[in-house]
RNA sequence: GGGCGUUUAGCUCAGUUGGUUAGAGCGCUUCCUUCACACGGAAGAGGCCACAGGUUCGAGUCCUGUAACGCCCACCA
């Protein structure tokens, strides 16, 4: 039972990981009677480069999912890919540089399932090294034949139950990517552009106004609109306009959504502008004027400007219509007061064209919806709201078909008269493009017409529930829903989990998950930039990373290969639930502390459990013993109650600040002394210590475990894992105190000797002591009852404040505070009196009261129920002042050696004077210590000493 | 314009159901090589808890309002 003197971080990490994988420790058991816990891992889609806040986001439910393990649930923690649809055509067409729509769909096919494994893998290898606990042998990707048959199963559900349509309507159209797309699916880019104004002109030459940023759309112009009451202009309502430059004519009518305060106070309407266009195309049965094509360039409508682009065409058309004099103002329009909606796959403006499309009818369930995003527990709860208010302001159906290659085909084929032929659930996964229906419905096959439109990748990634239980699979467990917990960031509340909510409502009439955990982002903290100043501007904001900026600065394979696994992961969950965190190296650089800090007090452990079984009896624990399972106690309450919210980081701060500042600050440092004592009859206590130190040291590597797996296995395997005989410690139960260890008295005594060691610390640092510098007597005055706790604690206040007597006195009266500067340098004191009149009026009277001691007591400022004096041995504070005098000539002398002060030296030669020499005699160890020397010799004869001026005959000389 | 969130030490953040004297880490100051650890320890400096009202014996915490910042949505002629 041992550990090494460090802690050898890589190759731990990757030991354990193979461990892990090999001993199949994770691997959910579908036949198990355990309680389930089932997490919907969010599948990352296949975009290309790793992100520091997939580690952030990923790892917080990789530690719920490690709890839940270790509570003794039957976790399913999958892993899944989202590798289907138009992301992953983005980056394979970025990466070969060939275009989907230039070579035959099988081949692109191919190349974009090429570029996702090569991405997959890379994640994959991502997440082992960060010790992740997923079956790796049970990962799905939604490219995957059986993702793919549950999806289309998905839509022929819907199809049956009339939740989908097929339709003709105006829809977001993308012109790069030529495809439809849905209205989550919208970013916003500021962006200016330029607003002018131009004439119409009615048939009879009356000159009518508009402003627009769209003048390209001139030749698409199907009606103008004024309010009903616009004063200026509403006689023009019901004239014909004559649209300038292309000459067709359009009706003036009246609506009340042309605000007369907007741009002139009249507007065109064209095919299609914006929502509003759309909104007037249906409302007053407009035409249909579309005058650019499916890949945005201009159409035999624009007549001379056929062929160009849209943005092209707009430049072209401006500089024509002012040529004209047509344009009679223009107004830039700034990029901060723009917004212009863009398709967020690849940020090309977004257009409205008028195709036949599929959607899910989401806009008649809102009501249903909402109901079932209540039922669902959200944390923290305000993501709820934001569900809510999305949904409360749909205006779309969902749209689900895009015209593209990689995605999953929409398993239908349509007869000649339009009637819908769908797959039927034995043929799935179809390919209506090669594939057949089963029953054609009395249509001749030949006569079908295939779908040749996919699914958008949230059609198949609404469903990983279903991928995760298997609907409708051999292998199906229906049981599992719904499933514990989705996992996932704020932004993607709108779509993700909206979506599966959708789907889940829609197919089983119940919700996907019964809790939503919300994590958030990654951002850069604010930083102080000196260079910044001639703006006035000190610091740098918080933002966002940003790839370009930032390099890989932000790189999670650096930064893992910097300060391993543990250490990230620690940060990972230093941050609240749903909200942003600001990364800082600086922190992931205190976690690897707190490791460094896991296993030095571990190896201390060890140290003193050689032969030591706990199984053997438990003996009787001392009282700081029963404080420290008491505060323990408390911890384990508190970190169970943070997890039964998915709170990590409230329990994860009450056991650091218990490890380090009430473990290894107070409860080690207080049993040392019972730990070294070699006094037999000491020998009790030292059990009791050793007991209390293996259950500490192990239920803490417990509850770290999940947070840092690699370190925690490492210690448990070396010192724990023969005598408790759980293979991994991450399958193990955690720590329970037993209640007749948890005692509120043994616990207020505790608190009482912490008190009591802070004056006395307090009191030593204030004089520059060192800590084991010893005291004579210490007395202590404090009320009865106080004392009577104290007394609890008798020997512990003994060993750690290195008293040699220790004397208790029952409180009677109030001091009197007198500081002052004691002579020889001794240092600053506080001399406490009882009652005024006999108070000595200096420093110099107190030295007279006292005959070999110096009284310099403190007294508690916090609660003043303890007041203690101090009586140091004047021989050990003499012996301090001198060495520390002496410490600088040694040093001066080590220079001949060219040793620096930190360099240790073979022999110090000290001369003293007879009486100095008698009290540095007592503990050469002193001067050992302070000159780093192998031994101490006095006076000796034929040295050259270099003399100490402030004492006459004194003086140093160093061997080396 | 609407909704939500945030505002606490120089920085990053905790602060349970309102309860004595508001905490941690990093940074800063002074000291201490002590037999787990100097990647350590001790002691300290540093806060009108954004602002203004209100409820209460008592407010960082509850209510109202204001401001700044962030996110989401809407607006886009």
């Amino acid at each position: 039972m041992n550990l090494p003197a460090n802690y050898e971080r890589a190759a731990a990490e990757a030991k354990w990981q193979k461990f892990w994988d090999d001993s199949k420790i994770y691997k959910f058991d579908p036949a198990s009677k355990a309680e389930p816990f089932t997490i919907d891992t969010p599948p990352p889609t296949v975009s290309g480069k790793l992100h520091i806040g997939h580690v952030f986001s990923y790892t917080q439910t990789e530690i719920i999912a490690r709890y839940q393990r270790q509570l003794g649930k039957n976790v399913l923690y999958p892993f899944g890919f989202d590798d289907n649809g138009l992301p992953t055509e983005i980056l394979t067409e970025k990466e070969t540089g060939k275009k989907g729509a230039e070579m035959p769909r099988e081949e692109f096919v191919q190349l974009c399932e090429a570029t996702s494994a090569k991405y997959r893998t890379q994640f994959r290898d991502l997440w082992m090294s960060l010790g992740f606990s997923c079956a790796w042998d049970n990962v799905y990707s939604t490219i995957s034949k059986s993702s793919q048959r549950i999806s289309q199963r998905s839509f022929l559900d819907l199809l049956k139950k009339d939740k989908v349509d097929y339709r003709s309507m105006p829809t977001l159209w993308c012109v790069k990517c030529q495809t439809s797309f849905a209205q989550a699916e919208v970013d916003d880019v500021n962006k200016g552009t330029i607003f002018n104004y131009l004439n119409f002109s009615t048939t009879d030459g009356t000159l009518i106004p508009i402003a627009t940023t769209r003048p390209e759309l001139l030749p698409a112009c199907v009606a103008m609109f004024i309010h009903p009451e616009n004063a200026k202009y509403k006689h023009l309502i019901g004239q014909k306009a004559v649209v300038p430059l292309f000459g067709h004519q359009v009706t003036i009518l009246a609506d009340e959504k042309a605000d007369p305060e907007k741009g002139t106070g009249i507007v065109m309407c064209c095919t299609f502008g914006d929502v509003t266009d759309i909104e007037w195309f249906r409302k007053h049965k407009l035409p249909n004027r579309l005058a650019f094509t499916r890949d945005g360039k201009m159409n035999e409508l624009a007549g001379e400007f056929a062929g160009l682009g849209i943005e092209e065409a707009r430049k072209v058309i401006i500089a024509k219509l002012l040529e004209a004099g047509l344009i009679f103002r223009q107004e830039e329009i700034s990029a901060e007061k723009r917004v212009v909606n863009t398709h967020e796959r690849c940020g090309t403006p977004v257009e409205y064209l008028d195709t036949k499309q599929w959607f899910i009818k989401v806009v008649d369930a809102k009501e249903d919806l909402i109901k079932q995003g209540e039922k669902v527990n959200w944390f923290p709860s305000y993501m709820g709201k934001r569900y809510r208010d999305w949904v409360d302001n749909l205006g779309w159906d969902w749209a689900i078909s895009r015209q593209r290659y990689f995605g999953v085909p929409i398993p239908v084929w349509y007869a000649p008269d339009g009637t819908i032929i769908p797959a039927d659930d034995s043929q799935l996964p179809v390919n209506p493009l090669v594939d057949k229906p089963l029953d054609c419905k009395g249509y001749d096959p030949a006569t079908l017409i295939p779908e040749k439109d996919v699914l958008d990748t949230w059609a198949t990634s609404s469903i990983t529930p279903e991928l995760n239980w298997r609907w409708g699979e051999k292998d199906e467990m229906p049981q599992l829903r719904p499933m514990s917990m989705r996992p996932q960031a704020h932004d993607i509340i709108r779509t993700w989990a909206f979506y599966t909510i959708v789907k889940s409502w829609f197919h089983h009439g119940d919700i996907p998950w019964k809790d939503a955990v919300i994590s958030g982002h990654v951002i850069k903290k604010e930083v102080k930039v000196e260079t910044q100043k001639v703006e006035g501007q000190a610091f740098e904001r918080k933002s966002k990373i940003s790839k370009s900026k930032d390099g890989d600065k932000f790189s999670p394979l650096r930064l893992i290969e910097e300060f391993g696994a543990d250490a990230i992961r620690y940060w990972a969950t230093s941050g609240t639930l749903g909200s942003d965190i600001a990364f800082d190296e600086d922190e992931i650089e205190g976690s690897s502390k707190l490791l460094t800090k896991l296993w030095n007090s571990a190896k201390f452990a060890a140290g003193f459990l050689q032969g030591f079984d706990p199984k053997a009896g438990r003996p009787k624990l001392e009282a700081v013993d029963l404080w420290a399972l008491t505060k323990f106690d408390a911890v384990i309450k508190n970190y169970h109650a943070a997890f039964a919210k998915h709170e990590f980081f409230p329990a994860r701060n009450g056991l650091e600040q218990f490890f380090w500042s009430d473990y290894c600050d107070n409860y080690i440092e207080l049993v040392k002394d019972r730990l070294y004592s070699t006094d037999p009859a000491d020998a009790e206590r030292a059990r009791a210590a050793k007991w209390t130190l293996y259950f500490l040291t192990l239920g803490q590597l417990k509850l770290f475990a999940p947070y840092l797996p690699h370190i925690t296995e490492e210690i448990y395997q070396g010192l724990f894992a023969e005598l408790e005989g759980d293979k991994s410690i991450h399958i193990s139960k955690f720590p329970v105190v037993e209640s007749s260890l948890v005692s509120a008295d043994a616990a207020k005594a505790g608190e009482l000797l912490l008190e009591v060691v802070t004056l006395v610390r307090g009191y030593k640092s204030r004089n520059n002591y060192s800590m084991k510098l010893a005291i004579d007597k210490l007395t202590l005055e404090a009320d009865e009852d106080v004392l009577t706790d104290l007394k609890l604690v008798e020997k512990d206040v003994l060993g750690i404040c290195k008293a040699n007597a220790l004397i208790f006195s029952v409180k009677k009266t109030e001091f009197i505070r007198i500081s002052g500067t004691m002579p020889a340098g001794i240092g600053n004191v506080t001399v406490l009196a009882e009652n005024p009149t006999t108070a000595p009026s200096s420093i110099d009277n107190v030295v007279a009261l006292t005959d070999n001691h110096i009284i310099a007591p403190a007294f508690t400022e916090k609660t003043e129920r303890i007041a203690l004096a101090i009586e140091m041995d004047k021989a050990a504070l003499l012996r301090n002042e001198v060495v520390s005098e002496l410490k600088p000539l040694i040093n001066e002398a080590k220079k001949a050696f060219n040793l620096k002060a930190k360099d240790a030296c073979k022999v110090l030669y000290v001369q003293a004077p007879v009486d100095l020499l008698k009290v540095l005699e007592t503990e050469p160890g002193q001067l050992e210590a302070a000159a780093r020397s192998e031994k101490v010799v006095f006076n000796a004869e034929g040295k050259t000493y270099l003399p100490l001026a402030s004492r006459p005959g004194m003086g140093v000389a160093v061997e080396n």
